[in-house]
DNA sequence: TTGATAGATCGACGATCTTCGATATATTGG
DNA sequence: CCAATATATCGAAGATCGTCGATCTATCAA
């Protein structure tokens, strides 16, 4: 599947299609969680990238609960996971970032932010 | 209530209390559903309001849901209704646009984007 | 005042989401 | 190879969400 911030649309792009406003929505959905929400704002705030076992006791969650919101954070292209040994870490993906910048931008009419 | 997009957080800023959290990752929500994401898109292209009946035609659904939809986005902050005599009208608040962008700017960290 | 129309609200149903405990997988150290 | 540890996945319970038909409210025209 892909990620869908690789598939959405400018909010005011000039036309979308279902598909590019289902991806939109999904990418929005991916942030539409208080503890996603901190999970970003962690991840921003450490310049580097983070162990599942770090964001455990910040988050107040169970473990399987975690990887769950940073599999949702991934998939939606939000995040990148990397394998170390046997910890996994995240951090930010910086492109889906200005992606999503591009998305929210009400001047972006003609930057060319959907690729579906 | 509050909107949301008066009490949201940046994603990149220095320290995120729950309240803020809950408001940012609501705001997201309000446009985690694609037929959402296409009223805003509709409300974007035409520069000036548009009235509810208008938009239940583009959407393809029945009234009550278009009306639940609009409220969402309201109550969030991002829309402002207007009544004209039987008809509502409803438009983006770019303030509440301005706002949503400076969340997602990751560079944003210094810029005062909340409010609780 | 009465009838018509626009929009909001209500109640219900099915789908999706968050969370957890239990378990599976994978990596490391001995 | 085995025990320990980190993470992912599974299955279930409860909450939230999107949608609809029915109904309520408000405004206009006659």
């Amino acid at each position: 599947m892909l990620a869908s911030v690789a598939c959405c649309a400018a909010l005011a792009a000039p036309e979308i299609s279902d598909q590019e406003a289902e991806a939109t929505a999904e990418l929005f959905r991916s942030l539409g969680d208080p503890h996603r929400v901190k999970i970003v704002n962690l991840l921003a705030l450490s310049g580097e990238p983070v162990c599942v076992c770090e964001l455990i006791e910040p988050l107040g969650l169970g473990q399987p609960t975690v990887s769950h919101h940073l599999k949702k954070l991934t998939d939606a292209g939000l995040l990148d996971r990397e394998q170390r040994g046997k910890w996994a870490y995240f951090s930010l993906n910086s492109d889906a970032l200005r992606t999503l910048a591009a998305v929210v931008d009400l001047k972006g009419c003609a930057a060319d932010v959907d690729c579906c």
